[in-house]
DNA sequence: TGTACATCAGTGAACGCGCGTTCACTGATGTAC
DNA sequence: TGTACATCAGTGAACGCGCGTTCACTGATGTAC
């Protein structure tokens, strides 16, 4: 059969960096194969070199794209003109901090997922990590600046970033821990989304 | 040489358990290898199964005795008398968040270092990592019923479990992004750490 | 535009390696008398 | 207390397996004329 288009090629390796992002961040990065991860993108494990120098260059691409498309989700959630109630960063957090994004972590945040897979991989990997954390506090920071904080109206550069540093770790730490103990403790899995979603913006 | 004194067996075990213990925190239950673990303790692989069914039933009471310890000097910080400013919570605040307990996640404090590895693991692994969170839960619920909030003074029950929910998961959030980032952005994972710092008990 | 040939993406077998686990063996300890 | 034997912790080779990576091969695509 092969070879085939240059645009099938590139249909290929984007399939092979999205097959990638969900499993990744699902079961974490080295305990997805590469055969079972070219399996999920319709291919045979053979041709992976054809895309990618290693398993690592795909993981640091994975990681911006994941980090990428959640921040477009992110966007989106911000801008949903249609949901009257709340402020924009209210919405984020209820959408953060839900048991959907504890239970469901292949399209959720990287910064939870791959939090802890990002250290212990190459630096190229923990630069990709490090720089979606900083899109993420950019866009967290952005929107404290334009809101505020709980009672509304803007505030200033410096405690917008400080704001935004303080909502990620807290929105991060829950969703690990809700993660962790999701199998064996839901009761106490929920109370810390619960609790968290109560309190992130305090 | 062999055969061996109870008490040398039980002293062989007891170095596989914490070397472990040190192990896994640092590096990932999944990154250390058995031959790795019993060479840390002293000796040689093939002795392993004499102590312990599998890696994963090592894995669970690793968890639990890393825990255990880590309570201890979470009670002796709570119990350090000598410290004359700041209260009990905030001398433990101060310690977690520290970063002598970001660069040495061996001896530190499982919650942050085995919450993704926990997950990935048996139920028995997972139901040992619960546990211990649990038990965090309940120190840090202890010392705010008994010290209150930032102004001092007790608090109910019910506010002092929730406030100690919303500290833990924001000192574990805190501190496995600054562990995430560090090598790569150390300014940013200082930034964390600090800003965490000073608002964990808000 | 048509032809001839080089390129190269995909395939699946194979490589080397390290892992968790098992095993036969050793010899000092524990125990029964 | 002393003797004879069973036990069993430690050793290191070995097993089977799955991993990341390499490779020879195929044949349709891309390209040079």
């Amino acid at each position: 059969m092969p070879r085939i288009t240059k645009e099938e090629k590139a249909r290929n390796r984007q399939n092979i960096v999205e097959a990638a992002g969900r499993m990744f961040r699902a079961q974490g990065i080295d305990a997805v194969g590469i055969a079972d991860l070219m399996k999920e993108a319709g291919l045979t494990h053979g041709g992976f070199y054809n895309h990618f120098a290693s398993k690592d260059d795909l993981a640091a691409e994975v990681c911006n794209a994941s980090f990428a498309a959640s921040l477009g989700v992110l966007r989106q959630a911000v801008d949903e003109g249609d949901a009257p109630v709340g402020s924009p960063l209210r919405r984020v957090v209820d959408d953060y901090l839900s048991a959907g994004h504890r239970d469901a972590p292949d399209g959720g945040c990287p910064s939870a997922s791959l939090v802890i897979d990002a250290g212990r991989h190459t630096e190229e990997v923990q630069r990709s990590y490090a720089a979606g954390v900083e899109g993420y506090l950019a866009g967290f920071a952005g929107e404290f600046a334009r809101e505020g904080g709980e009672g509304g109206g803007g505030v200033s550069p410096e405690e917008a970033r400080e704001r935004a540093v303080l909502l990620l770790s807290r929105m991060v730490g829950a969703m690990v821990l809700a993660r962790a103990v999701r199998h064996v403790e839901p009761g106490l899995s929920d109370e810390i989304l619960r609790t968290s979603r109560a309190h992130a913006l305090d």
